[in-house]
DNA sequence: ACAAAAGTGTTTTCTATACACCCATGG
DNA sequence: CCATGGGTGTATAGAAAACACTTTTGT
């Protein structure tokens, strides 16, 4: 049996930075498509996994290194690349925000990040990809505490409470939000604080891995 | 670029039946692994869609018609097929009661419910996707309503009770559990009564399938 | 009459939510 | 001293969980 059919993967990268929630894309510089946004990906070769083909070309085409991965969908519909059959595995990814530095090569003219709420006309079914990981991303983000790998290391209370107002689109009470965390016992409050200009300094906190492990392993139920 | 990447489709389609959840196998005809037991599946063509390769061959290898089918997850690690680089996009389906006549052709020698407690040994990685489909319907069935697709049209409030149990490998409690799917209101209890051998005659019911689309629409928070 | 399955409400506990004032710093 | 952001507790309402006896049928 003679195959044709062309395999390729793609990653929608988020990342957030003071109260934005942003996509990495890439200008393409090859046709199809050529000039036009998309996301990062390509082909995957013959003699690698998935997930490393995803790595691949995210370091090549933006430099950008990741801080979680997880698979999102197989797009596979006849009609979806020009090129012809070509069956695409896309990847849901998040980066910390010391990762928003770019360099772009190989295959883009550029990497850019770009805010969810203001993106370009995207290649291929690019939109529909980055619009099925963005409710990936806000499904996910109220059962499984995944909101802390868009963080530093060591961050303010409000930096992860922001987050979570943006990333569900409404308020939330800080106190039983607070209390929610708090409660799992996730993050370790550390001495030092931090301001922010103006107003009363902060503490800083960090996540506690062993028992963010444990969660996230025992699949633990995390409502916000 | 020359590719030289394989794609299959699996699918792993659970069947409910008076307290046994299976899963359909196929007896492999050829080889790789001739004669051991494996998920039904095979070549996406070019032409075809994913889910009409697995619809394709699900009709082919068994003879079942899919209720209801989604995306599990694409298994893509380099060495997971003894032919080469193969990478396999696997479904989860469920199927009615009726759907237990089964005829196996083409590829397959034959095809068979098996328990899932009591799977024989599996070709390829199938062991692992089982796994992941077996657990991807154990958190399903507990936020949406996708228990009723397992069941005839119309059944005795029991059996809806008795696949929970199963499911959830655990007892719930009976007037609990009728409460929450009552208040959901997607049952609609029919005059008619069926008795199970022995003791009393339970009401028949059926979906009110509005209702049931509207839920599932509106990704509705389902918890038992 | 007894064994087997169906049917049915109330109480208690826990969790989610609503809500407002004081504190520390920089300008 | 004032503007800005950080920090903190309690009361209420609603949902989940615990719990046992009666009814209907077949044998």
């Amino acid at each position: 049996m003679k195959n044709t059919i062309q395999l390729t993967v793609d990653a929608v990268v988020f990342g957030y930075e003071s109260g934005n929630i942003s996509v990495l894309l890439v200008k393409r510089k090859y046709e199809p498509y050529k000039n036009a946004w998309a996301l990062p990906g390509g082909f995957v070769l013959e003699n690698e996994n998935l997930e490393q083909a995803v790595e691949r070309e995210l370091s090549e085409e933006t430099g950008v290194k990741i801080n979680y991965l997880e698979q999102l969908y197989t797009f596979g519909d006849v009609a979806r690349d020009p090129r012809g059959r070509v069956v695409s595995i896309a990847y849901f990814g998040l980066v910390k925000p010391n990762a928003f530095k770019l360099h772009a090569s190989t295959d883009a003219q550029k990497a850019e990040w770009f805010n969810i709420a203001q993106l370009p006309k995207l290649a291929f079914d690019h939109k529909k990809i980055v619009q099925i990981a963005i409710e990936r991303l806000q499904g996910k983000i109220t059962y499984e505490p995944i909101g802390f790998e868009l963080l530093d290391k060591r961050f303010p209370f409000s930096d992860l409470e922001k987050l979570y107002t943006t990333l569900l689109g409404r308020e939330i009470d800080r106190r039983n939000f607070k209390k929610k965390i708090t409660s799992l016992k996730v993050l370790d409050e550390l001495d030092e604080k931090v301001s922010k200009g103006r107003g009363r300094p902060g503490s800083l906190f960090s996540f506690n891995q062993k028992r963010y492990f444990q969660l996230k392993k025992a699949g633990i139920i995390f409502e916000i």
